[in-house]
DNA sequence: CCCAGTTACGGGGCTCGTAAAAATA
DNA sequence: TATTTTTACGAGCCCCGTAACTGGG
């Protein structure tokens, strides 16, 4: 019994809860399905599936084991795609998201300039480090400390005013006539929301007598907007950012946070690819100044 | 064509550069090797290997290919552990080095006393996290922000020394007298060399007027401690390590810096069986005075 | 010419789809 | 009883091992 064909048919029993469906779904009958899910079973040790004429559940082995099938399949799944992608000369990229697309769609012309079919994702800070080791991309910019960074971006804050005068931290600080519900919050996108740079912040902002509470990550970045458009809070963003969602940004120097980035390649042999036009390109897209010297 | 069949004939001919070889590892014969390979490069689309009668190379797509396809192995492998010890009963715990086996060999007599099977494997903090979210284990001790700690253990310097008064970083400073050479290292093991934990290091260390080389990360306890030993350098680490390794240990206050760690579950069931007695004696091994308070 | 990998070939096992049986609400 | 899964069964395919073939050093 083929392994991964159990693991298709069980994955796609477990979705629909049902094998004639699964069957439908894997374009097979359902005779084919039952005997895959047995074949897997068996060689599981266990059953994965409660069969009642009614309805199908999942098992306490079927529920800890399901994700790990998921898992195999994402593998096969990984390998086929690099397979795909290599032999269509390829080279997937994962980026940053929140940043703004027509930067990035510049740097695909100017690889497919240079003869190469750069295929950019964007993905999330966490999953853009997972899913670079777990091989689903051939390069990534991922987060690094400053020593180590291709590109370092300074970070401000942004809101809608009409402030021309410089910001500091302290004039976020709550006003007894504002009262509590008017406070100024300061938000921290999903990018830059790590422990460390959380921590530095709050610190620098209990430094400059705002409230704890006043420090808060957003879930994504039109709430951020929500709040930045209304005039009420401000979000941590770089002066790209500001830009592209019609805000007004302030550099703060007593906060002095930067996003660090670097491009980490999966093969050696990407360098030529990435050669510093493109990396210029990568550069304007961070809203990176100029590209850092190692 | 069995892709995973054909998967292990891959790796088991890249590893060994030879079908025959490989037949042998995989008890079969060489034209199955062959063929099974064959499989595979048709799924791929294009040859894994460079085959001449007196040597066998990887192609580049075999050479970009090879670790996909041992990740989906690996992904196999991990499905059929699991099941494995689902079947049996065990949990599969992944902790810190370099800490005292004998307390770690007190636990799992603890749970299996409470009838269960923990099978307690040693990892470091990257590779912990990483298997951990890859679904190589059912919990793992991972370190966390201290907010969100089930236990924090304090950090100290220690050395052979017959030093009586309690220490301070000054006392680290390099004197004109010894020379460069003789300078104190101030050295971080694997376990603590995060980001984080460095930098913070490394900015008490300069305010008490070290220099920025003498902070370093210690490839291994055995390297560490050859300096330790000799009464030259000073290892950050636990209590309890230091008295492991007859080190005498210094709590600095300028440092205040701690492990963090929370144990984290693949399932909530997992609930019962890590119950207060089992986390008291993680606590013991981690060297962690007691639980805390969530 | 030798050695290693590939191809040929007959046998057997396995999976397929259709159809009938079984099981449960 | 009705619906859904399992089992039965013949057909065909695919994989296996043995043995002959090929090709490069």
């Amino acid at each position: 019994m083929d392994l991964i064909s159990g693991a298709r048919a069980f994955v796609a029993v477990a979705r629909r809860q049902s094998f004639s469906a699964a069957a439908r779904d894997e374009q097979t009958t359902q005779p084919v399905i039952s005997r895959r899910v047995a074949g897997l079973e068996a060689q599981l040790g266990g059953a994965l599936l409660e069969r009642n004429t009614r309805q199908v559940r999942l098992t306490a082995l079927g529920t800890a084991l399901l994700e790990h099938v998921q898992a195999l399949l994402g593998a096969e799944r990984s390998l086929v795609d690099a397979a795909a992608s290599h032999h269509r000369g390829t080279v997937r990229l994962l980026v940053p998201r929140d940043l703004d697309p027509a930067r990035w769609a510049a740097l695909r012309l100017r690889a497919r300039g240079a003869g190469t079919d750069l295929d950019i994702e964007e993905a999330g800070r966490e999953l853009r480090t997972l899913r670079f080791r777990l091989g689903e991309a051939d390069a990534a910019v991922l987060p690094v400390e400053t020593a180590r960074a291709d590109w370092v971006v300074p970070l401000g804050l942004a809101q809608v005013t009409d402030r021309r005068r410089p910001l500091s931290l302290g004039a976020l600080r709550p006003t007894r006539a504002l009262g509590p519900k008017a406070a100024s919050n300061l938000l921290v996108l999903a990018e830059d929301a790590s422990g460390q740079l959380l921590s530095a912040l709050r610190e620098s902002a209990a430094a400059s007598g705002l409230a704890a509470h006043q420090v808060h990550e957003s879930p994504s970045v039109v709430s951020a907007l929500a709040g930045a458009l209304a005039g009420d809070d401000w979000i941590l963003c770089t002066r790209e950012q500001a830009s592209a969602w019609r805000l007004q940004w302030f550099e703060v120097p007593e906060l002095a946070l930067t996003r660090a980035y670097r491009l980490e390649l999966r093969t050696p042999d990407g360098r030529q690819l990435f050669n510093p036009a493109l990396r210029r390109d990568i550069a304007a897209a961070l809203g990176a100044n100029r590209e850092e010297q190692p």
